[in-house]
DNA sequence: CTCAATACCGAATAATTTTTCGGTTACCGA
DNA sequence: TCGGTAACCGAAAAATTATTCGGTATTGAG
């Protein structure tokens, strides 16, 4: 497993947070079982340009840290679904507001942005 | 200069928004500067465990993108001063509800969580 | 002229995160 | 038994991001 080599302040709400909901997929993920798109493979639908195996392995953490929770029922086909816990709903809020910021700035942010090169 | 690789979905607000503010220290930034640090020097020193090298760049990539705005007053010591423009200001409320919902579930994330292996 | 302080930048390297690829298991239907 | 769907996982490689190290420039004091 891998070991983590540079210290992190974990005094620091942000950090903290970061931690936790801040990787490349986790808020899409949320957003997602949010919008009604519970299961695994829904997912991997929805959030195109994500490989399935970050989508889960995000899902996974996601789930180690409290925010998500998994119900499996056995049958066939076989049915996952991942749902919000209480303190997952508790980072909804932020991840609408932040993408809510996106959609709203996103003009006045390209040009010129360093990192939209790539456009 | 670095060429991005893997396409990125500039539709979505949350992605826009993550490449904005979202590396690992401008946030932190964005915090420095609204707590009265305004300086580059007091950034280095008031951000410990950032190396001055990353919180240059990223400052950078915040004026870059319009989220700062740098003055430069010419005299001894060379004194530069970032503030948050207009558009900065629109992201703060959002650093600040990451920063508070941080500081008011670290407890509760801190076990189990994989990523708290390196603690 | 040399030294210290402030604000930077470039390039190589290291650290971290994400992707790619190829599995596994369980189950049903043909 | 074979093929197909759903949900996963491990390991290596690639991509991305951050760090380290060693510079530059300006200014004023000694």
């Amino acid at each position: 497993m891998y070991q983590r080599k540079t210290p992190e302040d974990l005094e620091c709400g942000i950090t903290i947070a970061m931690k936790v909901f801040g990787a490349k997929w986790k808020p899409c993920l949320l957003d997602a079982i949010q919008r009604g798109f519970r299961r695994p493979s829904e997912m991997h639908r929805e959030i195109k340009g994500a490989t399935p195996r970050v989508l889960d392995m995000q899902l996974r953490e996601l789930e180690t840290s409290g925010i998500v929770e998994k119900c499996q029922s056995a049958g066939f086909p076989l049915y996952t679904e991942y749902t919000l816990t209480d303190l997952g709903r508790t980072i909804m809020p932020i991840i609408d507001r932040i993408n809510e910021w996106g959609l709203q700035y996103k003009e006045l942010i390209a040009e010129g942005s360093p990192q939209s090169i790539s456009l």
